[in-house]
DNA sequence: AGAATTTCCGACATCGATGTCAACCGATGT
DNA sequence: ACATCGGTTGACATCGATGTCGGAAATTCT
């Protein structure tokens, strides 16, 4: 089937092809009687402008790309989620590249993307939003970056994030709240400038109350399953074991309850657990996990408004350097307050 | 900064840009030695040929349509993170699509998509696979697809399958042989054909053995945590219980899985429980579940082969209608022999 | 050696849109 | 009535690659 093109919806409309272009992209000048003729014959006509072509002409692909470490993680997966819907809404189209700076070969792969697709915009998320090089690359290809939670160069490029110090102190309160002064803390994978951001938060709220976290009960992980799992192995291990346990994300929290399980430690009786990303996971497991639900998919649909309204202008966010989304507490069945003893 | 074009580096190189074209894109015809130079002077200035104006002037796009149903699910992702790898070991990129029939301008963004980008070829996932009017669309389109897991039309378009009705066979036996009689089964969402295999496999082992399936043992869901939850609410409920149970993916085993422990039933001393898919979650259970391995990210992986190699007429998967990928029965903690009584 | 192929290479047109620019229009000001 | 001006419109060049085709060079065949 032949594809219908500018030209063709031109002599339909018994106007010039320069004149749909016009129509096309909302541009000025062009006679409201006209404009509406044209917009007829388009949608009559079910024509759609050739993506190549466009792209070749001006410099606008209508692709956006989005950069990841990881994207098994549901950290990136509901991202993309977010991007995805707000892309398809604003017509532009989401290319995924995966980054992985573990392979010899990975600026040659960026080149392909860089060079290759003219990318109208990219999304970076953690933690190769952090990677100097890497925006410098993008830079150096005019291609607008926003990036989603970044941890350097703060004032470098258009951001979304939200307030993870805030998150962490807020449910460390929660905790003390319930009267726990035992809390364990596991860390997260320290390429990701937000685990310093949460234990910084959970630091936070212990000073405050005049507790300082005992190094014994501060596990590193690296926001997987299993690190929380032989985190817990090694809290669990102590007796008395901790009565609270924070973990720097909703897979390693996992992995706290399953250790209290595997140790016949009541979960939470015995020991309160919360975790941190309100993933999936966290309604799928038992007892219900209490955690900090983060504005992934919003993260996501706000990067694409950005980088958009960045390149044509308009208003809504324009200005806005920085966006910060909330972040909310969601107390499930994982905690409770601590049984005196 | 100004990219570099195929004329910049024929002039460099000392030939005309058609002969930098014929070697960028292996073409006979052309001198080794002449060959050998464009070859060094490309790699030199690190040259990479613009996608828009090779989609025009060719009609080759170097991008593969991946299209989801559900793209937050973690059968989808998993089929992504295949279909990434290989696509960018191939030298193409991937463009992520959601098709949501529940819009309803679903048909007009699948234009946008099909119009207006020119798609190498196209992945669909089930359930979508097994839309007819979407697979006429792409057809019409003179884009190839690819389909994976179809349910129906299964001698229209190359596909990648695995053996569900075998794995939920062997599943089945698997339980049978530890003592299982009384075996309950939950049902998948009904939209995706994988659910009706998943069924009959369940019941050629059963009826192999003389058991025909008790139909309230047997309850509908949707392969979502929720509605295993609530299936096994409705199994429990029953005294007795059934010994064993089947959902028909991770997600709602690991719901059956919760609800056992809500209702202080041992897992797997007093019901077995059994998944299909092995998920993430599936080892991130306590028990960790005993699951069917889907190779997902090797389907996803195939796709891109077959898809390209039937484009470009190479040989490794020609002539490959129907590429079937192994499964493998993943033995772990949810399932024990049934206790006498 | 000369003719007939075959291989190699480049000039030129082309894909489908948009940028540039000049021509045209009607309205306004004098 | 005429110069001016700003809004409209289309002719034409352009983006960067590849398809077509013809001619030159190299090869094979009489």
């Amino acid at each position: 089937m032949k594809a219908i093109t500018i030209t063709d919806v031109a002599r339909r409309a018994g106007v010039s092809p320069k004149t749909v272009s016009r129509v096309i992209n909302g541009e000025a000048h062009v006679r409201a009687e006209i404009r509406e003729i044209v917009t007829r014959v388009v949608a009559e006509m079910n024509y759609r402008p050739n993506v190549f072509a466009r792209g070749l002409s001006s410099s606008r692909s209508f692709l956006i790309g989005l950069f990841f470490d990881d994207p098994a993680s549901s950290y990136a997966s509901s991202i993309q989620r977010g991007a995805l819907e707000r892309a398809r809404a604003r017509g532009r189209h989401l290319v995924i590249e995966p980054v992985t700076f573990d392979r010899s070969d990975w600026q040659e792969r960026l080149d392909d993307t860089l060079l290759g697709l003219r990318l109208d915009g990219a999304i970076l998320t953690s933690p190769i939003c952090d990677r100097t090089d890497l925006i410098e690359a993008f830079e150096r290809h005019d291609v607008p970056v926003v990036r989603i939670a970044p941890g350097s160069d703060l004032d470098r490029t258009p951001q979304v994030r939200m307030d993870d110090r805030a998150a962490a102190r807020k449910m460390t309160e929660h905790l003390l709240s319930l009267g726990h002064r035992d809390i364990a803390f596991v860390l997260g994978n320290p390429q990701h400038s937000a685990t310093e951001r949460r234990w910084l938060g959970f630091q936070d709220a212990m000073t405050a109350v005049g507790l300082t976290p005992d190094p014994r009960r501060v596990i590193q992980g690296d926001f997987k399953f299993r690190s929380g799992l032989e985190a817990a192995d090694v809290l669990f291990g102590v007796d008395p074991h901790p009565t609270a346990v924070f973990a720097s994300n909703d897979e390693m929290a996992l992995g706290v309850l399953v250790a209290a399980m595997r140790n016949q430690i009541a979960v939470p009786r015995s020991v309160s657990i919360v975790g941190f990303d309100d993933a999936e996971i966290a309604r799928m497991a038992w007892p219900q996990m209490t955690t900090i639900h983060q504005p992934n998919f919003e993260m996501g649909a706000a990067a694409i408004d950005m980088l958009i309204d960045r390149r044509t202008g308009a208003a809504t966010t324009e200005g806005v350097i920085c966006r910060e989304l909330p972040f909310e507490l969601i107390v499930r069945s994982t905690c409770m307050p601590r049984i005196q003893s």
